[in-house]
DNA sequence: CTGAAAGCGCTTACAG
DNA sequence: CTGAAAGCGCTTACAG
C-alpha cells in the first residue's frame, strides 16, 4: 500500500539491498545506479519509513524528554534550544510534561522507554520521589539531568551554578552598600531550593553580612507578595531583598510598591533566572540569566558522549548565570 | 537481547500470539492463561516494543504537533493541554519548532511523516508560504490547524473567534464611554493579523464609532511603544487604544506611562490573548482571554474524527474568547 | 480459546 | 560493487 524500497528496487531494476545502500548513502554504490536509485525513488514518489528502520537498526533517532511543567516560562526556552540542537543530527524529540507530580512523571518515563527512545532529558519534579523512576529509566537508556536533578541517583546532570549566581548577587548589593539583606526563597523540597538557600547563606557569610534575615516559602509570585507583607507588617525595611527567583521578586516588588516603598530607594531586589517578565515589571528587575542555550546544548552534548560510551563517570555540569542589572538594584541603570 | 514476547511465551509456556493477545488486552484469552502471561511477563522483566508494534499495526500512536515558535507565551499552554489529552489515550506527542520560518516547517514536515505520525497539529508560519507543506502533509496524514491556519488549504482549523472577541472589547469601552478610538494592530501577513484588523473594523463600524484611526506594525511589545510614541506625537489622545494582542498593549502601556499618560483615565486599553504578563503590568491590562485549554482539546477531537473518516467535510472551529476587564479600562477593577 | 505462519519496511552481515 | 536472505519485535488473519 504505501511505496516502499521495493517498488524503488523493482522501478531502478536492483536489488532492495542496493536502494537501501544508495539511499542511506553508505557509499558502496556505483555513481550511476545511486543516480537511477534516486530518480527511482523520486518517481514512485519514495518516502521513508523511519519506524522501520528503527526496529532494524535497533536505535530510532528520538529524545525524549520531560520537564516539570511546560507552561513554566523556565521551560519552553530550554525546549527549543534541545529541538535546534537535536535537528542538526536528525533526530526529533518527544516532548513530555509532569504536570508536577512524580506520579505522572513515572507514567511519562516508562511511554518514553516504550517507544525505544534513544535518551532522555529530564529536568526532575523532585528531588526524592523522582529517583525511582529515573533509575528505572537509567536501566534502558542513557539519561541527563538538566535544570533540577534528583538525590541519590547516579546520573548526569548540567544547569545553572547557583553557588557563584548568588555570590554576584549578594556582592552586587553589598557594593552599592547594603547592610541588612533579607532573603526570600523557596524550602529545600526541591534541589533548586535547597541549593540556592545554601549558596545564599554562604555568600551573605563571605560577603561578612550578619543580619541576615530568611523568608523561606515557596518560588512563587504569591509567595514573593505575603514575604513583603511580613516585612512590612515588621517595621523596619532591609536594605536588600534577595530573592530566590524571578517570580518571589516580581511578587515582592509589587506588594511594595502598592505600600509606597521606593525601590531601589528604600529597598533594592533582586531575582534569578531572568524570565521574560523581569524587564516588563516596573522598576525592570536585576536578576542573574540563566544559561539557557548553554544547558541545553549541554545536555545533549553529555548525552552524545554517553551514547557514545556507556563507561564514563557521572558528570555534574554547573555553568555560570550572568548578572543583569536593571532599575530594581540601580535607580540609573540603562534600559535595555 | 532485549526482552521480548518470546521469551514471556517460553516462560509462561504459551505461543507467543497468545502473549501478544493476553498482553494487549483483546480479550479472547483463557483467564488463567491470561494470569500466567502477565505474570511470566512480570518474571522476565518484559517491555513493550512500541516500534515494532507501530510497524506491524501500521499506527504508531504518535501526533506530530509543529509550533511556530516555542518559546512565544501563546504556545506551552496550548502544547501542555494537547500532551495531556493525547496521554488519556495512550498517544505521544512529538514537538517542533518551526522557528518562524516556512522552510524549517516544511522540514519539519518530511520529518514528522516520515516517523509515522499518526496525525499533525499544526499552527502554521505564514498564511501563504507555509501552504505547500500543508498540502504534502494532508496527502499522507490527518492535519488539523490550530491558533492560525493558511490560506488556499482545504484543511480543518480551531481557533478563537476574532470577530467575536473584538466585538466584546470594542462594546466594552464603548459603554465606558470611549468616543475616539484608535487600533494598533498588525499588518495583513498573518491570518490572525488580518482576521483581528477585519473583526475591529467591522466592530467599530456596527458600534457607531467614525473617528477611528489605525495603526499598523506588527504583534509585539516594541511595535506598541512606537505606536504610542507616534500618538503622543500627535497631540491629542484618543479616548480608547484597542490593541491587536497583549504585547502591543503592554508596549503602549509602558510607553504612555513613562511620558505620565493616566491610564485608564486619560485612555483606555486593551489587549487580545491573555498572556502571562498581562496580568501584571501596571495597571493591568483588560483583555480577551484566549479559550486555549478548548482549542487544545478541540484540535485533538477533530483529528480524531478525520482519523476515524477521512471524507469528512472540511471544519473550521472558532471559540469564542472571554472578556477579562481589569485596570487598564476601570481604575476600580479587582485585582485578580 | 489457542497456535503456526506470514509479514509490517527496512538494514546488514554474508557471499560472490 | 551488488544480491539473496535473515531478522528487528510485534500483530493478525487463518485454521483448528
Amino acid at each position: 500500500m504505501a511505496v516502499t524500497i521495493h517498488d524503488v528496487a523493482r522501478e531502478a531494476g536492483v536489488s532492495v539491498s542496493t536502494v537501501s545502500r544508495a539511499l542511506s548513502g553508505a557509499r558502496r554504490v556505483g555513481p550511476e545506479v545511486a543516480e537511477r536509485v534516486h530518480e527511482a525513488a523520486r518517481l514512485v514518489g519514495y518516502r521513508h519509513n523511519a519506524v522501520a528502520r528503527a526496529l532494524r537498526a535497533q536505535r530510532t533517532g528520538v529524545i525524549g524528554m520531560i520537564v516539570p511543567e511546560i507552561s513554566n516560562p523556565f521551560f519552553p526556552a530550554i525546549v527549543e534550544a534541545v529541538e535546534r540542537t537535536l535537528q542538526e543530527s536528525d533526530r526529533e524529540l518527544m516532548l513530555c510534561d509532569a504536570r508536577l507530580s512524580a506520579d505522572v512523571e513515572r507514567r511519562r518515563i516508562h511511554a518514553l522507554l516504550g517507544r525505544q527512545v534513544d535518551g532522555l532529558l529530564i529536568s526532575p519534579v523532585d528531588s526524592q520521589a523522582s529517583a525511582e523512576g529515573l533509575r528505572e529509566a537509567m536501566r534502558h537508556t542513557p539519561v541527563v539531568q538538566l535544570d533540577r536533578y534528583a538525590d541519590q541517583v547516579r546520573l548526569d546532570w548540567v544547569g545553572v551554578d547557583d553557588e557563584a549566581g548568588m555570590a554576584h548577587v549578594v556582592n552586587h548589593v553589598r557594593e552599592l552598600g547594603a547592610q541588612r539583606i533579607v532573603l526570600v526563597s523557596a524550602g529545600q523540597q526541591s534541589s533548586s531550593g535547597r541549593d540556592r538557600l545554601d549558596a545564599l547563606r554562604r555568600a551573605t557569610a563571605s560577603a561578612g553580612i550578619t543580619e541576615c534575615v530568611e523568608l523561606l516559602g515557596e518560588f512563587s509570585i504569591e509567595w514573593g507578595e505575603s514575604a513583603a507583607r511580613q516585612l512590612l507588617a515588621g517595621g523596619e525595611l532591609p536594605d536588600a531583598l534577595v530573592c530566590g527567583n524571578d517570580e518571589i521578586a516580581v511578587g515582592a516588588i509589587r506588594e511594595l510598591r502598592r505600600h509606597g516603598v521606593a525601590i531601589p530607594e528604600q529597598v533594592m531586589i533582586t531575582g534569578f533566572d531572568d524570565i521574560f517578565i523581569a524587564s516588563y515589571v516596573e522598576p525592570a528587575l536585576t536578576t542573574l540569566r540563566q544559561p539557557r542555550e548553554a544547558i541545553a546544548t549541554e545536555a545533549v552534548r553529555l548525552l552524545d558522549a554517553r551514547l557514545a560510551d556507556t563507561d564514563l563517570p557521572v558528570r555534574k555540569l554547573a555553568l555560570e548565570p550572568e548578572l543583569v542589572v536593571r532599575e530594581s538594584t540601580v535607580s540609573s541603570a540603562e534600559p535595555e
